[in-house]
DNA sequence: AGATCTCGTTGTATTATACAACTCTGACTG
DNA sequence: CAGTCAGAGTTGTATAATACAACGAGATCT
């Protein structure tokens, strides 16, 4: 264990920034679910990431989306069958693997999510209009070191240590 | 309307950083509940932001809390008094308007709000270690203003224009 | 073959949320 | 002052998202 060192001003100036990306970052994710609604009523916020990701990933398991989430695998497995029944979704067993169901957007997610994307694009557009295109570059930049930072440190002890 | 401008490698590029934006946010988004369950199990993110927010404001009232994160005000009048149940906040009736309580925290509130500080700032402290203060500095800010522009467009007329 | 692991489903309970109807209280108007 | 209207908060009701536990079917490894 290295030497404990005094507070300076730098590293409570450091906290201070921490502490502010918190509040930012939290608003947001406590506003998201209803932002989604407003920008696309016809698909929640929760369809949305699950048809984006197989947009983006040409296809995955149930298993992926809950890792990748942080969601329970029966959370998974019944908005997946959610979209299935409305058929914005299909599931293709893996002839290597019985077990498995390789999801993919179906037509109708295709035509949804287009559409969604839209309205999606829309405010992006409006809000971030007056951002020029070096911070915008630095901002996602930012988002996805933090996103990257965040899976690769599951979780520093808090609790009794047990993970 | 002025004259429509043919796409430049330069709108394009900034289309894919658009996108690149809503991809983390939203991931963020959708991974924020059960990260904040694994950091402080005791004190959920929904308790966690309004109590949070009490502590940031010195009191407000439920009106705000919805206006601030975009919920009804029943879903917050049900949030506040689980945590009036609780004991972790209190409800002063403004005496010039006797139809508004403004919350305050309460000194248990206080105390379950610093314990969850404690985990949050570890978890925090050590996903963004390597984060240079500048880069920090930046990041904190443009999440600043994300939630300032966000918040002062409410909407791009998506739908059949109404609101 | 048997133990064990993984993937997915289903049963059950809880929590967060919205919408609508309602009660108070305050403000404005004739 | 009476009547109306607007704002704050509560409660009834319904739905959606979620977790945990138990389970079934298929794969893997002795």
């Amino acid at each position: 264990m290295s030497a404990p060192e005094a507070p300076t001003s730098a590293t409570s100036a450091r906290q201070a920034t921490l502490e502010s990306i918190q509040r930012e970052l939290t608003a947001f994710a406590r506003r998201a679910r209803a932002t989604a609604a407003r920008m696309h009523p016809e698909l929640s916020l929760v369809s949305y990431t699950i048809l984006s990701h197989l947009e983006e990933q040409q296809g995955c398991r149930a298993t992926d989306l809950a890792a990748y989430y942080l969601l329970d695998k029966s959370t998974v497995s019944r908005q997946v069958a959610a979209l299935d029944k409305l058929g914005f979704i299909e599931r293709r067993t893996d002839p290597s693997d019985q077990r498995v169901q390789v999801l993919h957007l179906a037509p109708r997610g295709i035509d949804v999510l287009a559409a969604a994307q839209v309205s999606r694009r829309a405010a992006f557009d409006e809000r971030l209009a007056a951002w020029g295109p070096a911070d915008l570059e630095r901002f996602a930049e930012y988002l996805k070191r933090y996103n990257e930072d965040a899976a690769s440190h599951p979780w520093p002890q808090t609790g009794t240590g047990g993970r």
